[in-house]
DNA sequence: GAAAGCTGTCGAAGCGCTTCGACAACCTAT
DNA sequence: ATAGGTTGTCGAAGCGCTTCGACAGCTTTC
C-alpha cells in the first residue's frame, strides 16, 4: 500500500502539504500541486479510509437501513437504494447497506462507532423504535416515510394523501360514481408504515367532497386473493366502475380477472394505480398511475443529509407532490343504465 | 464518545487489556474479563471503527457491487443482497453498496483505501474488465455469476445448464415435443452475463439427446413484446405445447396471451419458468418452474469469502443444482390429432 | 529447590492520516 | 526602509486502536 509519507517523498513535499492538496482546505501553489498530483498518478496512491476516519473524525460513510422484508414492494426499495448508492457518490459518500434485522441495535452500533456519518432510514414505522435513539445523537439522519411525530426529524416521502386525492378526482373527472379501492396486504396495514393509510385518508376525503362512494379493501397479493377480493367488491358495490390500486401485485390478477369476467378496461371499468413507473407500463394494460418516485426520493433523502453534513440545511418533511400520468386503463364512465 | 482508555480507567486495567478481552487474542483471567465486560455495558462503549481499521489493518467490511440497472431481475437483485447483508453481520461483516457505475475504478478505490476486506460481484460479465484487477490482488473476492474463465476466482452461480437441461427433462417426460424457449431480453444476450446462454446451451444439448424441437426466441418483458413472439413461436411451429421460460415479466404475459387464445394451460400447453418462487407461485397460474436461490447464492457467497479472509478456503466454482417444482403450469402434453 | 514453563497483565510503539501553530518568503502600504 | 499582511510550506501532535515484547507471579518437573 503507498502511503501519504511516501507520495510526501516522491514530490519533494512534507506529508501535510499533500493532506491539504488534497482536501484543498489551504491554499497551495500550483506548481507544488502538479507535482503532487503527478506523483499520486505515478504511484497509484488512495488515501486510507480508517486512517482518515480516524484522524478526521469523518468516515464519509452513509448508513442505508433497508427493510428485511423482501416480499412488498421490492423495486420500489431497490430503485431508492440505487439512487441513494450512487447519488452519495457524487458527493463523496460511500453507502453502508444495513438491513432491518438488527433493528434499533444497528443505529447505537453505528453511531456509536463512528462508522458511518450519518443514516438514511428506509420503510419507517409510525412510531418507530429508532426515532429516539435518532433524536438523542447529533448524527444527522433523513427518513424515507413518514412517522406519527416528526418533530426533530428530517423526512422525505411521496405525499400519499395527495395521491389518494389526485386518484379520486381523475376518476371523478371521467364520471366515475362508485370507487373500490384495492389496498396493500392486511400485513401493510398493522405495521403502521403509514403510505397505506395517508392514501387512504386521501382518497377517502376526497371522495366524500366530491361525493363519492367508496370501497377499500385490503389485498394480499396473487391472483386468488385478488379474485376473492374482487367478487366481495362487485357483490357489495355492483355498480362500481372505477378502482383504485394499491398493491403491485395484484395489479395483474386484477386485470386478468376483469379480462376474464368480460368487463373492458377501460370502457366498462377504469383502472388506477399507485405503483412504479415500470409496472404501470408493462401491465397487460398501460395503466393510469401516479407513479412512486422512488429515484427522486433516494436522491433527495442524500441531498438533505449532505447538507446538514455540511451544516446547511434543517430539520424538514418534503413530501412530493404526487403525478398522475393518464394511460390506457382509465375512461370516462359507462352510461348508467 | 466513549473510548477504550476510558473503559480501561473505569475498571482499573490497562487499555490492551480492555483490547484483548474485546478479540479473545490472549488469555484473560475471568474476573478480568468480567469487570471490564461490565464497564463496557455501563459506559456504553463502542470501538471505533476508524482507528480499529486503521490498527489492524481491517475493516470488517465486506464490498458488494450490485448491478446499476434497476430494469432487470430486480427482485432476484434485492433477494441476493439482503442475503448477503444478514449473513455478513452473523460473521461480524458490514456491507458497503458500491453500483456497477463507477465500473472497474470501484475495484480500484476499494482496494486501495482499505475501505474493505473483500468484495463480491454481481453481475459478472463474461469478460469482465473487473477481473484482471481481482486476479492482480490479493484482496479476496467471490463473483455471482460466471465469467468465461475462472482461473483465480470464486465463483457462485446457479447451474443454469442443468437448469436448462432439467425444464427439457420435465416437459420431455410429459410427452411434449415442441417447445419453446422464452429467453431474456435481447440486451441480456448482449452484455453476455452468461447465464442466460448457459440455460439455452442446457436446453438445446438435452432436447438435441431427447429428440425434441426447439425453438428459442428473446424477448422483451411485457405484453406487447410477448404478444409479438408469441404469435412468431405459433406460426413457425404451430405444433408447440411446451414453453420454458426465462425472463420474470414475460412469464404473467404469457399466461394472459395463451387465456386469451383458447390455450388452456396446463391442458393444451404447459408452461415452466425459471424465475424466483414469489413469481411462480404469484402468477395467474401457479408456475412449474426452477428457482433461483438467490438467499442461497447471498449466504454462499459470503460464507466462501469469510473463509478466504480467515485463511481457510480456496479458489472454487460452486455451482448450486437446481431443483425444479411442479405446480399447476404443466401436465401431460394434448394427444396429438 | 532450582530450572523451566504457564498465565495474565502492562507499557509502548505505531498504524496513516488531519490539523494546528509556526514561520520563512514575499508583497504591499506607508 | 519598515511595519504589517499574505501566501505557501513544514513539523509535530494526536486521533483510538492493536499488538509485540516484557515480566511478575504462579505452577510444574526432575
Amino acid at each position: 500500500m503507498v502511503t501519504l509519507a511516501e507520495v510526501a517523498q516522491h514530490a519533494g513535499v512534507s506529508a501535510s502539504t499533500v493532506s491539504y492538496v488534497l482536501s484543498g482546505k489551504r491554499s497551495i501553489s500550483t506548481t507544488t500541486r502538479q507535482r503532487v498530483e503527478e506523483s499520486i498518478r505515478e504511484l497509484g496512491y488512495h488515501p486510507n479510509a480508517g486512517a482518515r476516519a480516524l484522524a478526521s473524525n469523518r468516515s464519509n460513510i452513509i448508513a442505508l437501513m433497508i427493510p428485511l422484508r423482501t416480499d412488498m414492494y421490492v423495486p420500489v426499495m431497490m430503485e431508492i437504494a440505487i439512487a441513494v448508492a450512487t447519488s452519495a457518490r457524487t458527493h463523496g459518500y460511500d453507502i453502508l447497506l444495513l438491513t432491518g434485522e438488527e433493528g434499533p441495535d444497528a443505529v447505537r452500533r453505528v453511531t456509536g462507532s463512528g462508522l458511518a456519518d450519518a443514516m438514511i432510514l428506509m420503510d419507517v414505522e409510525l412510531d418507530d423504535e429508532r426515532l429516539p435513539l435518532l433524536r438523542g445523537t447529533d448524527q444527522p439522519s433523513v427518513l424515507i416515510g413518514l412517522p406519527a411525530d416528526t418533530t426533530g426529524l428530517t423526512c422525505v416521502d411521496l405525499d400519499f394523501r395527495a395521491t389518494g386525492a389526485l386518484c379520486v378526482e381523475h376518476l371523478a373527472n371521467l364520471g366515475h360514481r362508485d370507487i373500490a379501492v384495492i389496498g396493500e396486504a392486511p400485513a401493510v396495514y398493522e405495521r403502521h408504515t403509514g403510505f397505506a393509510e395517508r392514501t387512504l385518508d386521501g382518497l377517502r376525503t376526497r371522495a366524500r367532497e366530491l361525493e363519492l362512494r367508496l370501497l377499500h379493501r385490503p389485498c394480499e397479493g396473487g391472483y386468488d386473493a385478488m379474485a376473492a377480493t374482487l367478487a366481495r367488491v362487485f357483490d357489495e358495490r355492483p355498480g362500481t366502475t372505477g378502482f383504485v390500486v394499491q398493491n403491485e401485485s395484484a395489479v395483474e390478477p386484477l386485470l386478468a380477472l376483469l379480462r376474464q369476467q368480460g368487463r373492458a378496461v377501460p370502457e366498462d371499468v377504469s383502472v388506477v394505480a399507485v405503483c412504479p413507473e415500470q409496472v404501470a407500463t408493462q401491465a397487460s394494460v398501460r395503466l393510469t398511475s401516479v407513479a412512486v418516485p422512488a429515484q427522486e426520493m433516494g436522491r433527495h433523502a442524500v441531498e438533505q443529509l449532505v447538507a446538514k453534513l455540511d451544516g446547511r440545511g434543517s430539520d424538514e418533511v418534503v413530501l412530493l407532490a404526487p403525478e398522475l400520468t393518464v394511460r390506457a386503463s382509465s375512461g370516462p364512465a359507462p352510461v348508467r343504465s
